[in-house]
This record gives C-alpha cells, structure tokens and sequence, in this order.
DNA sequence: GTTATTTTTTGACGGATAGTCAGGAGCGAA
DNA sequence: TTCGCTCCTGACTATCCGTCAAAAAATAAC
C-alpha cells in the first residue's frame, strides 16, 4: 500500500517539472521572461493545468525561493559541522554562504525578487511562512555556534546582549554585500570596492574581533582556516565555483 | 532674460507634477498599483504627454530614487558635520540614515525595486550613473571621515586595508538591516530579533572596535552621543519621526 | 486679423501577459 | 459499449505598456 496513490504522484512529479521548467525560464529570460505561457510551453501541459498547481506566478517563484533557501540551510550546516574552534565553525557558517552565492548567483537573486513588497503579499502566508521558518534556521545555525562559543568560554557577551545580535549582524552585513554585488549596473569595483568578497570576510573578522571572539583575526590565520574549510568541506563545489 | 525660457519651465513643472503624482500612487497602491494611467488620470495630462517627459514606467521610479538619493546626500552631510571626533561624526552619518530610513521608509522601498535586475536593465545609463554616483557620494561621506580619523591618529588601518574597506563594511551592513526591516512579511521581532535598529547600532559599534578606531564603544557612551546628535543635528527630523 | 506652419497633446490601438472557465478529452466502473 | 466523473484545455477577458496618426494648440508669416 504505497503511501500517495499514482495520481497523487503524478501530481507532485508534474510539480518538480514546472519547478525545473521556471528555474531554467528565470535563469535564461529573467523574471520578465518567467511567463505562465512559457512554462506551459515549456512543459508541454496548458496553462489552465499549470494553475491548478500554483496559483500564480508569485508562488511558482515563492516555490522556487524555498527549494533555494532549502539547500541553503544544507550547507550551512555542512560548514557550521567543520571540525575546529567555534570562530572557525561559523568562518565555514560564512565560506557556505560565499561558495553558495558563488555557485548560485541566480538562486539569490530569485530570493531577492521574492522580497519585493508587490510579490510578497501576494504570496500564500503557508510559503511566506516557510521561507520565514528556513532563513531563521540558517540565522539559527550561526546562533548555535555563538552559543558554543559562549559555553567553551572564547566568547563573552556584555550584559544585555544576546546571542542571537551577533548572528544577526553577521547575517545582514553578509546579505547587505550579497544584495549589493548581484546588483549589476551598480558597479561596485569602479566604486572603489575591488573585490567585495574579500571586504566582506575582512569586516566579518573585525566584527568578531569588536565581540572579543578569541582567537582574534590577529592572532590567527582565518584566511588559512578559509582555505582549509574550501578543501575540506566543500572540495567539490570549490571545483565547480573556481575558488 | 531667465536662464530657461517659458516653454522649458512649465515642462520642468510639469516633470515634477508627475513625479508628485507617481510618488503618491507609488506608496497608496504599491509598485504595481504604478501605472502610466493612473499616473496621467492624477495628472490630467494624456498618457502620450507622460511618455514625453520619461520613455517608460522604470525611468520614473528610477527619477524617485534619484530624487530620494539626493535627499540622504543632503541629511548625510549634515550628519558628518556634527562637531566632534571622527568616531562621534561618523555616528552622525549612522544617525542621519536611521533618520531617513524612519521618516521615509516608503522612498527606501521605492530604491530598493529599482536594484531588481528586471527593472535595472530599462534605465537609461545617464539616469543609472545619476544612481550611482549618488550612492558613491553617501559612502564617501563616510570615507571622508574615516580618512579624517587616520589623520588625526584616531584609527590606524593595517597595511593592505583602504579607508573604503571601513565604509564599505558599514554600507552593507546598514543596508542589510534597512532591507531586512522593510520587508514586512519577514517577522524579524517573531525572529528573535526585537529593535532591529537597536541591534544595528550595537554591531556598527563593535565592528568599528574591531577596526580599533578610539574612543572604543566600551570607554564612551555612544548612546549619548547619538542622543544629542539627535537634538542637536536632527530636532525638526527627530520630532517627526517620533525619536 | 487671417492663414500657414510647427509644436504639443491626445486617446485609440496593437501586443503581451495574468488569470478564468465552459466545454471536451480521457479514464474507470458498470 | 456506455455512462459518469475527473482532469485538462485553450479561447477569452481584463489589464497594462508603449506607439502613433490625427486633432488641437501655439506660433509664425503675411
């Protein structure tokens, strides 16, 4: 007795198709380029059926923001499990970040469109909820690793300050680059910001060192810790990335 | 003999009557609620005379963010002149966006769409280095301090590391958290995140230690200093914005 | 003051896309 | 084979962008 009948499985793979079908619309065309008529085309089924999947553009595009996000906790968990000090752990918390931005720019700036206001309200509050669930796991993955890092004694917070301040600095300086860079036409290098990647680990170890997170950045090598954690950990989407 | 003939006036009038118009509906109905027919209907012009002043719907929302960039240009100044050390007045700046960003949450929004790749790619390039230079601009303010800091011994910078790479981190993360903040639907308080601005202030603070910059954030009471910087610089701005 | 010419304004139109729905195709049961 | 039901379809409506030929207004010429 298998759990979903055949219909209802077919149901959901038809579901993996117009998502695989938009992901490649959004890629080659753009979010303008992204119509319900193409994905129809595109999977061979009429528009008509393609609505009694999602039931507008905005969900498909919510859809595809939460597998993003999906995988995006994956490998932040991938880089927090990295086997060092805690300062090291969430440097691999910040590395997944960097090669998952690098390997998937067009992922983020999926995210990004989604967080537009006009998009965002028209989106069902069970998928608005769920990509509210998963960014405050992948927040949460940095806070454990705060917390850890206050239990093993290499960090102490001042009175009034909760752990859950120094991931969310972190996650708006890492996200506010992020936003910045896949922002073409604004040209960050002849802004002079040469390579913002690198100003970004730059401000995340003073950061952490303005919270007294030992060992501080000038005490020790993150910049070889960040390579170790890009072999060790993420060997194969380093490859992939060029890093 | 005025500089402008009589035919030149009433057309730049007439610009900054649509804007008006388009600003208004812009925060009534939201971006999509835009449109070059209700925008002629407000202004009782015909459509055709609105195409005459910007080729298409995304140079308008493009001439609001120039129009609200010039504005933050104007307030950062005026933040970055408060009399004080160079730590004091870069707290200026930090003061003059959270300023902006609370009396005008609805123009950091309209900025915020045109950075959607969709909408980027359709502004004229003249209008689109506006932006940019523009945005340059209100980072310089702040390199300018930081430069003033170096000079007067107030921060020294390891070898390797620019002014802009201060400025810079400071940007992202300041833009993080004003991006995160009007993205409603994103419940930053339910997140364990309660006074997004307040926790902004606290990490400003604390990557600034880390860049070593003196007075450091544990032997001056910044607070006050914002406090007064808010009297003093911002009385008309702070009244209205309910600080 | 009248007519000709140039400029400006207009709104109907073509094209594109979102979302709907009446009808039809296909499937399973009798 | 036939009936009934579910699911699929694509034509249709509504909306909006951007265009353009024609009308209106302004200006120039006489």
């Amino acid at each position: 007795m298998p759990s979903l009948s055949r219909k209802q499985r077919e149901i959901q793979e038809r579901t993996g198709l117009i998502l695989r079908a938009s992901r490649s619309l959004l890629l080659e065309r753009g979010y303008l380029g992204l119509t319900m008529d193409r994905i129809a085309e595109a999977t061979e089924y009429s528009k008509g059926t393609i609505y009694q999947h999602f039931p507008h553009k905005e969900e498909v595009v919510a859809a595809l923001a939460i597998e993003t996000a999906q995988q995006r906790v994956a490998i932040f968990e991938r880089g927090a499990a990295f086997e060092g000090r805690t300062r090291e752990r969430l440097l691999g918390v910040g590395v997944a970040a960097e090669v998952f931005l690098r390997l998937y720019p067009d992922h983020f700036k999926a995210e990004q469109i989604t967080r537009a206001a006009s998009i965002r309200d028209k989106i069902s509050s069970a998928r608005a909820q769920e990509m509210a669930r998963l960014e405050h796991r992948c927040v949460g993955i940095a806070t454990e690793v705060v917390r850890d890092a206050i239990g093993g004694g290499e960090l102490s917070l001042p009175s009034g300050v909760e752990p859950e301040t120094v991931s969310f600095g972190l996650w708006c300086l890492t996200y506010g680059v992020f936003t910045l860079l896949v922002t073409e036409e604004l040209p960050l290098e002849d802004m002079g910001f040469p390579e913002p990647l690198r100003l970004l680990n730059l401000n995340q170890n003073l950061l952490l060192d303005g919270y007294g997170w030992s060992p501080r950045s000038d005490e020790h090598d993150y910049e070889r810790v960040r390579m170790r954690i890009l072999r060790e950990v993420f060997p194969r989407e380093a490859e992939e990335a060029g890093l």
